[in-house]
DNA sequence: TGAGTATATCGAAATATTGCTATATTATAG
DNA sequence: CTATAATATAGCAATATTTCGATATACTCA
């Protein structure tokens, strides 16, 4: 069959074209430390700086975690001096946090197995 | 400093552990043909053969990215004669697609350039 | 048991991401 | 202009993911 399109706010995408935007988006969130730098951002803006601080990690590295969030348009960076504050672009981002735990309470709720179940399917390699 | 820990649940984490598993979630969701999937079961359970034809996929495909909903908890599958009915363990994930599609929404209505900006910064070696 | 259907997994090549080190870039002060 | 501070990026090896074809498993029926 021809490939689908889909209408959406005047523009139309190729059916699946969306869902390759939201897939970017949510592999943006997919690692440990732009996680903990969201949950730090949902406090309100930071500089690189102070980020590098409360992460404890090297600069080039919060530098170009920082960079991914910015390609997705998740943060946003404004100059101030020498420094660049960054700040969460949405706030709806920390209701996604809010979700993602409850989601993940939930899962680790459901089984008796806790993490452990979550460790052993962690490991690629088996 | 040593490394934090974090209570939860009565479980201690290492700090940043929490994240690990939490950026795992979010990797599982980061893939165009499984945020397909997760639409179409947000509306109810489909055997691997109706995901199959929904989605126009060879059935190793199908199969493969099911897997790796399930590893993270993320459906449930359950044996029905032949076939085997995947569905949402968690139907908070519909509610998680719901704010992430606002969270898009929103993105697209921001800059005029809409998603031709999206497209470049996709393209990673500029 | 043997054939057939529905799923699942293996293995390897192609691609993408990560972390690290070194080096650019940009703004400020002197 | 020079030095310095705060960020950003380039290049590369290590690791992880994705895809695709082939094969394996599991269940049903005759």
């Amino acid at each position: 069959m021809p490939p689908q399109r889909v209408e959406r706010r005047g523009e139309s995408f190729a059916a699946g074209e969306l869902q390759t935007f939201k897939a970017q988006f949510f592999r943006a969130l997919a690692h440990p430390v732009r996680i903990r730098m969201l949950e730090i951002l949902v406090r309100g803006g930071r500089t690189v700086q102070e980020l590098q601080q409360e992460l404890a990690l090297d600069q080039p590295i919060v530098s170009q975690q920082l960079a991914v969030l910015r390609n997705q348009g998740i943060v946003s960076a404004q100059k101030e001096g020498l420094s660049v504050r960054y700040a969460l672009r949405d706030p709806l981002v920390g209701g996604l946090l809010d979700v993602a735990r409850r989601i993940f309470d939930n899962r680790l709720g459901d089984s008796q197995g806790l993490l452990r179940e979550l460790r052993r399917e962690g490991r690629r390699g088996q």
